[in-house]
DNA sequence: GGCTGGCACTCCCGGTGCATGATTGCCAGC
DNA sequence: GCTGGCAATCATGCACCGGGAGTGCCAGCC
């Protein structure tokens, strides 16, 4: 596998990704030198071309046809040749208020998948933040029967979870009430980490009557922070776009990239996935874990909280897809998320940016 | 518009209904006296098939195709001509061991969204219990910032539901905690409509600087209770189905059955207002209030909790839908959900939420 | 009077042939 | 090493055509 490509190579396989992606159609030797002014003659372009097919950069659909890039063409365009156009200061600022704006983390996160969706036109998947960096701010516990309370966990991001909890044996009000006391008393504060190991510390120091309840409770908290509930954990908009019209040729590939939206694990493990290899991360077509989405790119960047990495935005596309751009947008969400994440927690300190 | 097909006519009428949901091909006269029975010569079925076009029941795609039938002549079918053909009571009883496993609302919810669009091969709508006819357990005050006050609710039937307040003036921990008292004290056990008022009640009675606090925590809970946040009231599923072979020839069709879908609110609208003309309720093509969805039919039921209307399901899917099966499904999918509710909302079991 | 078989007609659909145009690969010449 | 020229390839659009499906109509039959 060739490491580099010469200069002009490198100009004609530029032009040909961008030319593909604005218009859509395979691009010929001669719209490339009438329209990109690559100086050259049509024949050189096509010997060229014809090295670069060789070298499996572009493909023809058909003989005389003109090439469009292949996976590994726009590898190596996202690696070497694109430029990062970074959205306008103004842009950035109006992207920023507007998730300012929003009132709790979860229409945060919405506004987050609306906007991208809409800038991008692609389907964007927003990562909910891991409560785990977050701390625990009260927990509630509410006796809703005999043997049924309900724990409620709330953490200074503003996020409620809540977990039923199903005992063995009946339990008081009065019980229920020196639990409360006694867990918020301790837990109060606390990284969501650390709490459940507290919580069943206080649990083996408490009178027989409330230890069960407290160990349930520990339990509870320990399922209920480790990982949010189903459904919660990621949002997924803009999916119509994925049905425009010069994105997927059959029906059936459209199925199948909405079968794959709706499995939201999968989604999440193909965003953890793509992450591994860097941030922002661009997976082009095969190199996605899903034979399904070998006609769709991904590009992801995760966004922190208090410091370190919390959650991930991304979109899906084809293939075909406006990288530069798709990056520049993807990577300005993450770090608005970020700020306005900040916002909201309450911590007004200014955080660095990343790019 | 004539109100009763003649007997042949209706017979017909079902046969090309129901060999043109199965075939998804316009049927012809021939192929009617051959698969269906009817005991005429192709010539007979062709005289009244003209009668049948004429008055509106049926059309040609083009001169020499078969007749597909029109909106009208489905919803002639669905009033006068299907059999009503029950689930048996096996698969009613998987169905109802099914959801009545889940742990808490939104897993049984999210179960009854997957197996309704996994037995209809439609889109499944599932609108979730309005909060209005439980009753107020607790209402948590939880002091974020100086002026962000996280109001959460929690329902007696494990619901929980929250609000961000954004005060015009700091407030200090003892002043929340003193609200916190006044409004569980007032509110405690009392059914959610009526919560807004006698918090607004205690407001005007309170000292000056818990008021604004208590005045904004009624409206809170006056926006909160009425209405569930967005994204929590309604679960979309199966939405992959919608692109299957068969249903819509053109890709625009169905990009805007997806643009529709992500609308959650037009989507909530329109199964309300199917249901404004009884229960179960179908409407077909035109019938519905958006011209997008001109090639769709919705079936929606209504889901009872504590003896009054709570929830509604539904499918979304083309035209040519399978109208017995797809009824037959929805209401037993609804009574199954009543029936799991009551179990949840009843003596020991657990019941869910939203964070 | 209503049903039926027959028949001419319409029109989609699939296949074929052809002209067009886009594009390519190659080569000889500069 | 680049360029212009040229033959070759092949999708695309169009016209044409025949088969087939389905219809509407009508005369005749029960």
């Amino acid at each position: 596998m060739e490491t580099k490509l010469d200069e002009r190579k490198a100009a004609i396989l530029k032009a040909i990704v961008q030319d593909y992606v604005r218009e859509g159609e395979p691009v010929g030797s001669k719209r490339l030198v009438e329209g990109w002014g690559l100086g050259v003659s049509s024949a050189t372009v096509r010997a060229e071309m014809a090295a670069l097919e060789e070298a499996g950069y572009i493909a023809q659909p058909h003989t005389s046809a003109g090439r469009i890039p292949t996976d590994k063409g726009y590898r190596y365009f996202v690696d070497a040749l694109a430029e990062r156009t970074p959205l306008s200061e103004h842009q950035r600022q109006t992207l920023l208020d507007l998730l300012r704006d929003s009132s709790d983390l979860e229409e945060l996160l919405r506004r987050a998948s609306t906007v991208l969706s809409r800038l991008t036109r692609y389907a964007a998947l927003v990562v909910a933040p891991a409560l785990d960096r977050s701390r625990l701010r009260h927990i509630e516990l509410v006796q809703l029967g005999p043997t049924s309370v309900l724990v409620v966990f709330i953490a200074d991001t503003g996020r409620v979870d809540k977990r039923m909890l199903d005992l063995d044996a009946p339990v008081t009000e009065h019980d229920v009430a020196r639990a409360r006391h006694a867990v918020n008393e301790a837990a109060a504060g606390l990284r969501t980490s650390q709490t459940p190991d507290v919580v069943a510390g206080i649990a083996t120091g408490a009178p027989p009557e409330v230890r069960p309840l407290l160990e349930a409770v520990a339990d509870a908290v320990r399922r209920g922070l480790s990982s949010p509930p189903p459904g919660e954990q990621i949002i997924v908009g803009g999916t119509a776009n994925m049905a425009a019209p010069g994105y997927f040729e059959r029906l059936e590939q459209v199925k199948s990239v909405y079968e794959t939206l709706e499995e939201q694990v999968i989604v999440l493990q193909m965003l953890q996935d793509a992450l591994q290899v860097g941030d922002p991360a661009v997976r082009i077509g095969h190199e996605l874990p899903l034979v399904e989405l070998a006609a769709c790119s991904v590009v992801a960047a995760s966004y922190d909280a208090a410091g370190s990495s919390a959650g991930t935005v991304g979109v899906l596309g084809p293939t075909r897809m406006d990288y530069p751009r798709t990056l520049a947008v993807v990577q300005a969400v993450a770090s608005s998320i970020e700020q306005a994440l900040a916002g909201i927690t309450g911590s007004s300190g200014a955080e660095p940016t990343r790019n």
